[in-house]
RNA sequence: AAAGAAAACUGGAUGAUCGCUCCGACCUUGUGUCGGAGAGGAAAGUCCGAACAUUUAUCUCGCCAUAGUCCCGCCUUUUGCGGGACGAAGGCGGAUAUUUGGAGAAAUUCUUAUGCAAAUAAGGAGGACUUCAAAGGAUAGUUCCUAACGGGAACCCUUCCGGGCCGCGAGGUCUGGAUGAGGACAAGUGCAACAGAGAAUAUACUGCUCGAAGAUUUAUCUUCGGGGAAAGGUGAAAAUGUGGGUCCAUAACCCACACGCUUCGGUGGUGACAUCGAAGAAGAGGCAAACUCUAUCCAAUGCAAGGGCAAGCCCUCCGACUUUACGUCGGAGGAGUACGGUAGCCCGCAUGAUCCCGCGCGCGAGUGCGGGGCUAGAGAGAUGAUCGUCGCUUCGGUUUUAUAUCGGAGUACAGAAUUCGGCUUAUAGGUUUUCUUUUUAA
RNA sequence: GGGGCGUUAGCUCAGGGGUAGAGCAGUUGCCUUUUAAGCAAACGGUCGAAGGUUCGAUACCUUCACGCCCCA
């Protein structure tokens, strides 16, 4: 499945409140993931970095376009049939691309050990 | 020459691989191929101002025009048909605008009386407009520039620092630089801790001095009653100062002058203001980023403004189901009216108070004319990621008169969100100008 | 995009032109067999930063930094 940055792009709100009201998370030291099932046969993701992290903008486009090269570059390792979003941690150095490309798989990766259940209970 | 400070301008180049957004072309209509374009001087802060859009209120402004009324013509049993005038409501445009209250008031219009009519008189409606008071916010030298602004230009004055000349001196004059949120404290009210004798109706602590009395050390001290603000000290600030005369007194007082003030007049300037002369008064402190007063300005909301569209709702046909009907579900087609206006899509949205060049006008900010250019448009938010090469700055090694070469480090502030004009703040390196310090040379 | 508020002792807050305060915490002492409570004393501050107005600024004005809240 090829990368498709119009496809595989989270753009409605209503796909944000889902995620939020019912979807795991998985935490790193840096990062959290949330994430939910979809019916769907691909995968699509946001990256979400708070004014927190960096109070310039430069600093806030760099991680998003970073998270983002990372995703494309191996978007064949992301299982399918999920919509995710890496959320940026406030209050901790800015990373360096690898650094923060160790961090991430290894969260993507166990995504699909999720599979198997039915979605939480919807928190409001 | 070096170092530093401030201001203005500038804000590295390029290759490979993999990608993003928009536009155009092509056909094989594919999440295709090719081509083109893709952040800033501050895009930032949101401190001001505008464009644009919608809304509120008023109008005695203009246009369109429905119901209705009136008039004319035609037909006629009536309903009616055609033309014209006035046109409630309504629509489109325009003007006005801080809020509240009061006073006056033109056009226009209604009623009554007189009159054939025109008109006149009285009473009302009406409110353009004028004006007064209170309350809120903003601005503040002058003239100009600008669509506008708390922006900009030139100038004026204040304060501070320096230099030349004149004067016994206070000071005057010429000139260079900096500086000011720069109306009014001579309308009223208010404020000034501590220190100090006294702080705004000034003040007598020390010291000075006159008179009287007393004491004794006989030229000093004490007490009482005056004079007086020149000396001391305090403070941010002590009621202008200079030279002389008089005097018991360096004071008061008198004379002359300097600075400052008020009024009138002349001259120069668009003006702020400057300058000259005359007369008068008799010395007036500071603070309005204290209350206040004066003059001028002021509707609200912000592109998430605002506008449009698909699906659905309706009708017809077909199929399935059953409770056989004006039923439910699904599919296809049609109409696109009325209402509504969203988590979707489109417009608004990139040709503009635009940029560049030339000429003219203006001290300048700017402006007029002519020619040329088109230069991002996302929407959980594109303009990137990784690896190199060359510049530039700096450090170290080798070599050298210069320099060359090798290695390391650094290469700023910062990311469009409706669009513009300013202001403010951030900024590596480079260039220019001004100033300060040091050294060298003349 | 638009609007409002705050920043003062370790913490929570007063003070709105005249040299900085309260409560709690902490320190020392008294009390008590000891601790707590109570009583007393002293300590602790660039009043977020810079500039301006003023004789004088924590306060008034401007710019900046940080934090919080509201509208859509």
């Amino acid at each position: 499945m090829a990368f498709a940055y119009n496809q595989n792009r989270l753009g409605k709100k209503k796909d944000f409140d889902e995620i939020f009201g019912s979807g795991w998370y998985l935490n790193s030291q840096t990062l959290t993931l949330r994430f939910r099932k979809t019916e769907n046969s691909f995968s699509r993701f946001s990256v979400i970095v708070s004014t927190k992290v960096s109070k310039r903008a430069v600093d806030r486009n760099r991680l998003r376009r970073q998270v983002r090269e990372i995703l494309r570059k191996s978007w064949d390792r992301v299982p399918l049939g999920f919509d995710f979003m890496v959320i940026i941690k406030p209050g901790k150095k800015i990373a360096t691309s690898d650094a923060l490309a160790k961090e991430l798989w290894p969260m993507v990766d166990r995504m699909i050990n999720f599979k198997k259940y039915s979605a939480p209970v919807s928190k409001k």
